[in-house]
DNA sequence: ACCTGAACACCGTTCAAGT
DNA sequence: ACCTGAACACCGTTCAAGT
């Protein structure tokens, strides 16, 4: 049973990881377990991933922040060239709508990815990506921020509570949902509550 | 070497397995370690936490979110008995302090033991602690932003996105500090960002 | 370059046994 | 009741070997 390439990827070997905790969570992926939904041998993931499980899980943390899937996360980790989101800067760019429909935009997508990959949540919580997603976030909110009335720090600070609200958020929702309770929440509502926070945040930034 | 009662206890091992992970990360805490640490044989640890590593991860959880060390985490983790915060109660009630003043409070105490214990941060996004704690903390937000003129339904999610910005703040700045980066900022920076944002919050949320 | 297979040190947990 | 010690199935990772 001697079959050599079997045409891994970073990406493939990235989505498949994404599956398996999708089904059994965090605690159920394995290098092995890996391996055999890749029909390969565990170690051959350490050929696309020299450092081993760490570096798949910052990875992985970097898909799931990353704003837009682009697939930037499938390539270097510190993306150095910034070419392959511009639609996304040209989109932002091009939307005429006041600044706090931008971002409200934004936050939405932002947390219902983090939502798709709630699995995945825990390990955002010790790795900062630092995708070339992350700067075009962050041309955004300055954008927006500064025509809201903002200036100087404030500036990053409002992104910064933003930023923190928002995954918070899913924090919360994900803590607190899925457990048999007396009074369990339907997604219906937890968006709701999430626009609520988010509308309030919003109006008091500024 | 047959040493028996060694003095172990569900206090005692939590306190330690804390210890462990301060040192060498969430990653570093295992059954083993924590039997050495304890001088005890890892298996000794089911005697207190019969459902293993899992049980014990649901303790550590209750311990870091509970927003005050009442110890009650040590004990079960559904505590149906709520005599032993009163004293918590007494206070928050004898708290004359305006209402934002009173949940700045708050906030900052439930920030501070977050970051204190931050490398458990990762266990707190899936699992929500049914603590005596939480009820006080409840009874604490509904009284103040009732007298900030919230009713019904607003109160809930007003204590929910004071909630969500709360850990969302840390997890951000746990994401975000620690990287050897050219704009790390210091603990005093991240402090002000908090009640920048925490300050926008409230006010928007009246 | 890309993957295999054996090996090593470690892990969580069960279970019978000791006191 | 409280702890030990051996055992089992699993894990991440290294390293030499195959193509």
């Amino acid at each position: 049973m001697s079959r050599n390439n079997a045409g891994l990827s970073r990406e493939r070997i990235l989505i498949e990881a994404l599956h398996i905790i999708a089904g059994r969570g965090l605690g159920g992926l394995s290098m092995r377990r890996l391996g055999d939904a890749l029909e390969v041998e565990a170690m051959a993931i350490y050929h696309h991933f020299p450092l081993g499980k760490e570096q798949l899980f910052n990875s992985i943390a970097a898909y799931v922040a990353s704003p837009s899937p682009t697939g930037a996360a499938f390539h270097d980790e510190v993306g150095q060239d910034g070419e392959e989101q511009t639609e996304v800067e040209e989109q932002a760019v091009a939307d005429e709508r006041p600044w706090d429909q931008r971002l409200t935009t934004w936050a939405e997508a932002y947390r219902e990815r983090l939502l798709t990959y709630s699995g995945a949540l825990s390990l955002l919580a010790h790795r900062a990506p630092r995708t070339p997603n992350s700067a075009t976030t962050w041309a955004l909110m300055r954008h927006a921020f500064d025509e809201a009335g903002l200036a100087g720090e404030d500036i990053e600070r409002a992104a910064d509570a933003l930023h923190s609200y928002c995954i918070g958020s899913v924090v919360h929702q994900v803590r607190h949902s899925g457990h048999d309770d007396e009074d369990a929440l339907d997604a219906r509502e937890w968006a709701a509550r999430f626009r609520f926070g988010l509308r309030s945040l919003l109006r008091g930034l500024v």
